[in-house]
DNA sequence: CCAACAGCATGATATGGATCAATTCTAGGT
DNA sequence: ACCTAGAATTGATCCATATCATGCTGTTGG
């Protein structure tokens, strides 16, 4: 399994750039100290590296500083299905508070920089923080959100409407991390987008050929350039002309 | 205790029948004594009352004691999606903790009876009651887990899939009642179903008829009564012949 | 008591995306 | 730098489900 041995480098929570998106959203200075003594900073996971298995022992939360993971469960049956893509600034491995087991494989798509964030001590730490457990509660909250809106995409929606609503959020969570909305690289193949919004393959490269031959992205195997961002949201929304 | 009318009369959560369900599950005595003082229990609602609409101020979450609750979202075109059905034992209203605003609208199927929990009175209850807070983290951790197996369903299943795991979620959740796992009435139309599948009512309905014809299910109208539940749950696992 | 309507079932047809198949492109390893 | 396996594109065909249309039943309200 992965082991990021400890290796406290010289950042801290204080100067992290996703901090405002992290942990410490709520907290005042002194509660950020008690934090830092809680994070655990492994070494970059390198492409193809797992976080953890579906079955593995639930014991940290994980938030990813660059890079990004996908995380996928397996059936019964073998086949596969992608729960999530995650990004900078977002924290993985609520699917495991439950039961005590992940019921999630997690994986990085690329190079990648996690935080660890070991949940028993989180747990006895946010006893005497208490915005520590509201600002949990609010980012698991959000958790549900996003899956609410996925389960939308699924039940309703188009090819075309999905990929598009793919591309949209990936724009929008990238410009939160102050990085490019239009301009950006795939984390993941196309296998995985169409596993993730219920397609195959196939449509989702022949959707990405026809936004570009309609001048709403220009991409080159995984970079992207979104060029009719407005067109491509109105895609996203809903079945419009 | 298997009698049709829900043992509504306890008073208290002490001798709440889905107390083991709901809220005091980590609890203590003592503990739960404090619980009481939060709870309101309002008169039970009538068929197509609202508990509450899409951006409302989130102030509560509710947890039912008998009846059935849909929610669902609305898109800006107008179109609606059902996000979940929740039957008796199981809480709903997670979804405000975020923004502060609900972003489902939720009404009565049918006569219904809840527990309302306001969020701020427990939120300083939680602070001295670690286990409560533990409790609904993995409460919130189980709509996660709901939510990515829907999101499974949506993505890779057949009609019929669907609508067999549908009717095999339900079969579950009413036999942790200690409710008939074989016979019961739906609490939803045929539309709402279809809807929350992604489906059109006519493929629900003929699912149904397939269904019957193939001695899985027999059912007239809303009752249904599951027949051939080890090939049910089969089919909704996973596509087999 | 009947009109109007919602919910459900079922048949006929259309279509979007799956599936099958073939080719090109690309990246990673030796 | 080359080789090979996986990744992506593109085309042809098929099928599950949507869509359109019709009738049936039970329920509500005037």
């Amino acid at each position: 399994m992965r082991s990021p041995s400890l290796n406290i480098s010289s950042n801290n929570c204080h100067n992290c750039r996703m901090s405002a998106l992290c942990l410490p959203l709520a907290l005042d200075v002194g509660s950020l100290d008690r934090i830092e003594t809680v994070i655990d900073r492994g070494r970059p996971l390198h492409k193809n590296q797992f976080i953890f298995h579906a079955g593995d022992r639930f014991e940290s939360l994980y938030a990813i500083r660059s890079g990004a993971v996908k995380s996928y469960c397996t059936s019964d049956d073998g086949s596969e299905q992608v729960t999530g893509f995650y990004l900078p600034g977002e924290i993985f491995g609520w699917d495991g508070i439950d039961s005590g087991n992940h019921k999630n494989t997690t994986l990085a798509l690329q190079t990648t920089a996690l935080c660890e964030i070991p949940f028993a001590r989180f747990e006895e730490l946010s006893q005497n923080v208490p915005q520590l457990q509201q600002h949990f509660m609010r980012l698991m909250a959000k958790e549900i959100t996003a899956d609410q809106e996925l389960i939308t995409l699924l039940a309703k929606s188009s090819a075309e409407e999905r990929v598009a609503s793919l591309l949209i959020s990936l724009s929008n969570r990238l410009k939160r991390q102050h990085l490019s909305a239009t301009r950006f690289r795939l984390p993941m193949s196309r296998a995985d987008i169409g596993n993730y919004l219920g397609l195959t393959v196939e449509t989702v490269s022949r959707v990405f050929s026809r936004f570009q031959s309609f001048d709403l992205i220009r991409c080159d195997k995984k970079e992207i350039e979104i060029i009719n961002l407005p067109s491509l949201s109105a895609l996203a929304l809903h079945k419009s002309a």
